[in-house]
DNA sequence: GCAAATTTGTTCGTATGTATT
DNA sequence: CAATACATACGAACAAATTTG
């Protein structure tokens, strides 16, 4: 038995979906008639299955069926510091510009604001001690009404009590929260470091973008730190986390000088 | 029956791994234990451990059990420009400077050079028409001996009949491809665009890596294509892709003023 | 080096539950 | 409510990989 039989069968329906003889969105004959086909039990046709949904070829839909996976267009995301605002790519709303440009509709929820202790990366990222009070602005993105982003952004509470007030505030911040700092109380961003890394979703991140509870879907964790100039160097003074769903976001940083153009989709 | 047993059991030893009961490293039990344990038949234990394997917590080896998976110590690469070398980050000798810094031992393989018609990707990315001739200049790379990296360069054939001919020797050029296009041709790159995405492995990838052949470990894809100047604007002249596995590696950008200090990988 | 014991991997059959049409 | 289709669960047998004696 050099290839079990579970392999040769999903060998052979990933075949056919690749080569197109089962287009996307086309339902797979039943689990019963499989069987029959293939001369396998339905355990081992269901094997065969879980094969090709672990690689989202297939996905199943109890009560219905088994269906050859869409492909879904990805949105393209630029990092880069963008000429004109001098806003981080991917913030605020210059994340938006960009969808905006390719007619879909993209809108934020209201941001919602809350104040806990700095935990784990918040704190390994603002370099402030344990119990260390901040400011988490957290809000949810959608494209075209489906789930796009979570992002959410910590300050330290020092901020605040230095006369950013509007830092409580759950609205968004007409301008940005960098601009309004800078006009409040000086604070200039004269840099940032961007920190991307790929994980399995969270519980609660699987929720809110739909994404199945096996895991299999990872997403990207795009973790940027602010900096303000300081006595010795460049000091951090906030830090966001966004989190994308990994199968159908791109992300694009652009170094010199480069097409002017929108950067389309790669073809994976 | 709100949560399937196999469920609650997959739960329950997720809870015991995290806690730290079942420590990195440590065998579960047998699944006959288990099965007695819990009191459930063995294919119920399986598929409670196959919910774990999903999502990276444990992993099984036939004729020995199944383990709790360890951490990987990420690999942290900056692909922002080097203010010194002007190297893209991640390319060449400044792909592993970082890595050496840290006290791991990075290894190349000599390039291997092959040319084939650009499909795909390449042809989109180098703006050529089909059947166009590119020299392909592919290495892998370790790390501590183990396989972390995929890259392969493409270059237009035309940079070989126009003089760059040590673009066909299987050796490193010596101070980067792109400083010897600048002296042979006088070729300058005034910009780069990365573009990173998320994807199940290739089989050829899987093997490199020695990734699960189950594609529940996705590979980041990064492409550089690499600009020079023209009439028009920039003009692609070469694209760069990397391959790496998702779950031991996190990139790095920087913009404008931050630490100098190397970043050291986040916590998951 | 080989044989036995252990452990996971594959495959079948069967029964029942749950979601959808 | 009935029919259809996937989901969960049990039991059993043999295969393949690995360790142990």
């Amino acid at each position: 038995m050099a290839e079990p039989m579970y392999r040769q069968i999903a060998r052979d329906l990933r075949q056919q979906i690749e080569s197109g003889a089962l287009p996307p969105g086309e339902k797979l004959p039943t689990e019963q008639q499989l069987s029959e086909k293939y001369e396998a039990s339905r355990n081992t046709i269901r094997d065969a299955i879980k094969w090709l949904t672990s690689r989202v070829l297939v996905e199943t839909r109890p009560g219905q069926g088994t269906f050859v996976a869409r492909r879904l267009t990805p949105v393209v995301t630029t990092l880069s510091v963008d000429q004109e605002t001098g806003l981080g790519g991917g913030e605020g709303k210059a994340a938006f510009s960009e969808v905006e440009a390719r007619g879909r509709k993209a809108v934020a929820s209201q941001p919602k604001v809350e104040i806990h202790s700095a935990s784990g990366n918040v704190r390994a990222r603002l370099r402030v001690p344990e119990g260390t009070q901040v400011v988490r602005r957290g809000q949810e993105r959608f494209i075209d009404d489906t789930p796009w982003s979570l992002q959410a952004t910590y300050y330290s509470l020092e901020l605040v009590t230095r006369g950013a007030v509007a830092l409580l505030t759950p609205e968004d911040i007409r301008g940005g929260t960098v601009a309004y700092l800078k006009e409040t109380l000086g604070l200039v961003q004269v840099g940032y470091r961007d920190r991307i890394l790929v994980r399995p979703p969270h519980e609660d991140e699987s929720r809110f973008f739909g994404l199945p509870d096996d895991g299999r879907i990872s997403v990207v964790s795009l973790m940027r730190t602010g900096y303000q100039a300081g006595d010795k160097g460049p000091v951090p003074f906030r830090v966001t986390f966004t989190v994308l769903p990994a199968d159908r976001n791109q992300l694009v940083i652009n170094f010199g000088q480069v097409p002017g153009a929108l950067a389309a989709p790669a073809v994976v």
